[in-house]
DNA sequence: AGCACTTATGAGAATCATTCTCAATAAAAT
DNA sequence: ATTTTATTGAGAATGATTCTCATAAGTGCT
């Protein structure tokens, strides 16, 4: 199990009780696209009351140390997630909220390749497909919690 | 000339000044991915005095007549270009501003094929790469102000 | 443990983009 | 020209996020 304060000091984190919460809540595998506000909410659920602020400030920070990832997806609230999977894009369902996760390698490249083919050095690139999840919610998988793994994984 | 009346008509929406000139400023060639502040700012240096709530509204008229095509790239701001080019995606510069539009037929196949087998209907995407423009500015091609046609075509 | 030094936290104010409210106005319909 | 209905403008309100600054907590060193 890994260890986090550790993580923290890998991070050049201090390692603070609300960091020790937050990414505990990130950790924990019943979440995983979250916004700010939800971690509030899970932390004040659990007892721990933590300043909105302060989530904020430790998710900023988890960010720069390359802990978490930040989506912006549309609706103009910033979602995190935890670092801890290779790269991949999301489906946002804008019906039911959920999101899945999916990795198309061949799609990287084209990407990468576009770029470079252009003279454009990429630093990060976003890829939300927005829509909604009929057919997966027909086969009962819509309402279920995001899972740890990536949804759809597409082959080379 | 498109004519701009015929235009909003077209699109279900009255025939007012601020629509007309904000249309007009959206068909001007200068611009191509403007924020409300930015078309704020070029009404006002022509003299017109359009308030920053109306420009919004009309916007998002727009947007929702699909006349315009509204982007939320990082930073928080919307951005908002005419919807008078094929669907296209973005290469937005970190360091100039400059946002480069490519057009990518197999990734948006690849793209649509993969949400349709996981029983996906998408209704929109957004692909936005992030980074550099080096290479190109070194063509002396970066600060130009961004072109009417797609500044990257990749074929089939 | 105790002290000093540095960094993080909390509460609320401040900011920023965007939307809302509502009375005044302009466009379309009759 | 008159009525009807949609739009505009100014400023207030909102919602997410950041900032400020006094207080508290972590860390390193006696
Ligand atoms: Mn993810
Ligand atoms: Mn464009
Ligand atoms: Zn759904
Ligand atoms: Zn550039």
């Amino acid at each position: 199990m890994p260890n986090i304060p550790q993580n923290l000091k890998q991070a050049g984190l201090k390692t603070t009780l609300p960091r020790i919460k937050i990414l505990e809540i990130l950790k924990n595998n019943e979440v995983r696209h979250v916004s700010a506000e939800d971690v509030y909410k899970l932390l004040l659920e659990s007892g721990d009351e933590i300043g909105l602020a302060t989530v904020y400030r430790v998710l900023t920070d988890f960010e720069n140390s390359n802990l978490v990832i930040r989506h912006n997806f549309e609706g103009g609230r910033s979602v995190f997630e935890l670092n801890d999977q290779p790269e991949h894009d999301h489906m946002v369902c804008t019906e039911c909220g959920h999101v899945f996760e999916f990795r198309d390698e061949r799609m990287n490249e084209r990407q990468k390749n576009l770029a470079t083919n252009a003279g454009f050095s990429i630093a990060d690139h976003s890829l939300y497909v927005y829509g909604t999840c009929d057919g997966i919610k027909d086969r009962g998988e819509c309402d279920m919690p995001p899972r740890r793994d990536l949804d759809i994984i597409v082959k080379k």
